[in-house]
RNA sequence: CGGGGUGUAGCGCAGCCCGGUUAGCGCGCUUCGUUCGGGACGAAGAGGUCGAGAGUUCAAAUCUCUCCACCCCGACCA
């Protein structure tokens, strides 16, 4: 490909609206543009990345006994009534204005019904079905570029099996299948696996990536891969130790002390004494959460705890409830359930509110003063604390959800009647799977981990060509004849080469062979060309050589295998 | 949906507070010439409903109101 006649538009200034790396440098390079928010066009060398993974991910899914579907995006909305997904997604789903239509946010439903029709018998069993396709999600909030968007590129399966132990054999497939996809596109990623109870279920594992533009918080451990969502994540960290004697109750006067902070102050005494009070309404009745020091309630933990639905309650409502402002809650005296983090176990001598503005009380003995506590794990866990598999220290940080396998079960083939004969002639609902990728979001993810400040870093398996051959001055004629006999022996051997055959400036080529990122350039000077030398780039490296042109095409054998 | 921010040429921005000729600057674009190994130089040009609508005013990019779009934080996220 000629870059004079390519549609490239490289952009050499940051855009506005970018802030993300792999969205600047998306933009930057000519790869995408969006057309409102959460909305994007691929150009055409941003297609070219698209189809490479595309193609990475059909070969891994053929490779399993997948079969390629290419299904609708507007679905009738009946489907959809079928499963009460409708109901479900909400406002996430679009609907269509003139039809009673939807367009798909994942196909559930329709591959469901490809099966209710055909999969009758146990002998057409198993099946692994999927397809590469445009999703569309009526996100409240796109963000990020590519990685969180109105409408998607997924690979999306889904396994029919006739019992629970074929099914893991599905799922075990696209394990394996999934790791070798992101392998093969050179990702650093790691697996959230059911083991952590990532989904407080069992069976699914979610492949993330480490960024500061993901949108799930994840505990990692780096010597022995344990890995969970902050919100259900535990560490190691112990509870705090009882003293030997219990001091009596006493109340302090604490004039305008509301903050645990504040009362260390106050008191000179330390955090690790104090329990702080929080209270949530959980289905209108109040319940009283204890933290240690200062830490703050694990909600989702809380949620998962309680049951039905869990809220922080409302200024007002803690007067009411407690007898006191937020700042002055404490356990002593409080009328209701009070749940305590396991760090607070059984602990004394600690200060906590009076539940009486301006007050707190010392000396409190959890186990003496507050009979009816109960304690459970609501913390959300550091960077810095240990493992609980193996006392090394976890790290604690932000990550991109890549792809997500999932163990489905009967819950659509029931709700849409998929149901088939076994051996005995007994009729039983079809057991699922479903299995996604974000195609997007590998793009994203890997110009996430391989860009420089100067742009974006291929490796030969996903980029777009993969060589950039830049001729130096294209009004000489010595360097336009080499540039053409390079480009076209490179052609002849079906190597991709990008020809940046433009009357410009060196500097002005060599920065947007950076920013494009093609990982071998090839440079047609005039001064070199004299003594019969091309000069050959790495990007990842920076390093160059100078070959005679004859030795050139097996230098890049070489370098691209 | 709540909070914050932005909207002026293809891109990045100044001008707005304190209303007043023909709305500027850098990059990019066109033409000509020079230059040619890390975003060159000179000359001449093209390109604007100042996000939209309404209002105040002799006069609005600038003040007021309404709406829209986009970004960030939060809520949400099979």
């Amino acid at each position: 490909m000629r870059l004079s006649n390519y549609f490239v538009p490289t952009l050499k200034e940051t855009p506005n609206d970018a802030v993300v790396t792999s969205h600047i440098l998306m933009l930057r390079s000519g790869m995408i543009r969006m057309i409102a928010a959460g909305i994007y066009s691929i150009l055409p060398l941003g297609y070219r990345v698209i189809r490479k993974i595309s193609e990475i991910i059909r070969e891994e899914m053929n490779a399993i006994g997948g079969q390629e579907f290419h299904l609708p995006a507007l679905n009738p909305k009946e489907l959809w009534e079928e499963t009460n997904r409708v109901q479900a997604f909400g406002d996430t789903l679009f609907h269509i204005k003139n039809r009673e239509y939807v367009l798909a946010p994942t196909h559930e439903e329709i591959m469901t019904y490809h099966a209710r029709n055909v999969l009758k018998s146990y002998k057409d069993m198993p099946q692994i079905w999927y397809q590469i396709q445009t999703k569309f999600r009526n996100e409240p909030r796109p963000r990020s570029g590519v990685i969180r968007g109105r409408q998607f590129l997924m690979k999306d399966s889904y396994t029919f099996d006739t019992t629970w132990e074929n099914l893991d054999i599905s799922y075990n497939l696209h394990d394996k299948a999934y790791r070798k996809i992101f392998d093969r596109c050179g990702l650093n990623y790691f697996v959230v696996g059911a083991s952590s109870g990532a989904m407080g279920g069992t069976g699914s594992e979610e492949f993330m990536v480490k960024s500061d533009a993901g949108e799930d918080t994840v505990a990692y451990c780096n010597s022995c891969g344990y890995a969970a969502n902050v919100e259900v994540a535990v560490s190691n960290l112990q509870a705090g130790k009882r003293d030997d004697s219990s001091k009596n109750i006493y109340e302090i006067h604490t004039p305008g002390v509301k903050s645990i902070d504040e009362l260390c102050e106050f008191l000179k005494i330390d955090e690790t004494a104090c329990a702080k009070s929080r209270i949530y309404i959980n289905d209108s009745r109040p319940v009283l959460i204890l933290m240690l020091g200062n830490e703050e309630v694990n909600e989702s933990k809380l949620e998962k705890l309680l049951g039905g639905s869990v809220r922080p309650g409302h200024p007002d409502e803690l007067k009411e409830i407690s007898g006191a402002d937020a700042g002055s809650i404490g356990p002593v005296g409080f009328n209701g359930r009070i749940i305590a983090d396991n760090r607070l176990k059984n602990l004394n001598n600690l200060f906590s509110g009076a539940n009486k503005n301006d007050y707190h009380i010392g000396g409190i003995d959890l186990m003496r003063d507050v009979p009816q506590i109960e304690y459970a794990d609501l913390r959300i866990v550091q960077s810095g604390e240990e493992c609980v598999k193996c006392n090394s220290k976890l790290e604690v940080f932000s990550a991109i959800e890549l792809g997500h396998i999932f163990k489905l079960g009967t819950k659509y083939s029931e709700s849409m009647r998929a149901f088939f004969l076994d051996e005995k002639g007994e009729e039983h609902p079809i057991i699922m799977g479903s299995y996604g990728i974000g195609v997007e979001r590998v793009m994203a993810c890997f110009i996430e981990q391989h860009h420089d400040e100067k742009g974006i870093i291929w490796d030969k398996t996903l980029a777009p060509f993969k060589v950039h051959l830049v001729g130096l001055n294209m009004k000489n004629a010595d360097v336009i004849n080499t540039c053409e006999s390079i480009y076209n022996e490179l052609n002849e051997n079906n190597i991709d080469v990008l020809f940046d055959d433009r009357e410009a400036q060196a500097g002005f080529k060599f920065n947007d062979a950076d920013l494009l990122g093609m990982p071998i350039q090839v440079i047609v000077g005039e001064k070199k060309l004299k003594s019969g030398m091309i000069e050959l780039k790495i990007r990842k490296t920076g390093e160059r050589t100078d070959v005679p042109l004859n030795e050139l095409k097996k230098a890049i054998e070489k370098e691209i295998g």
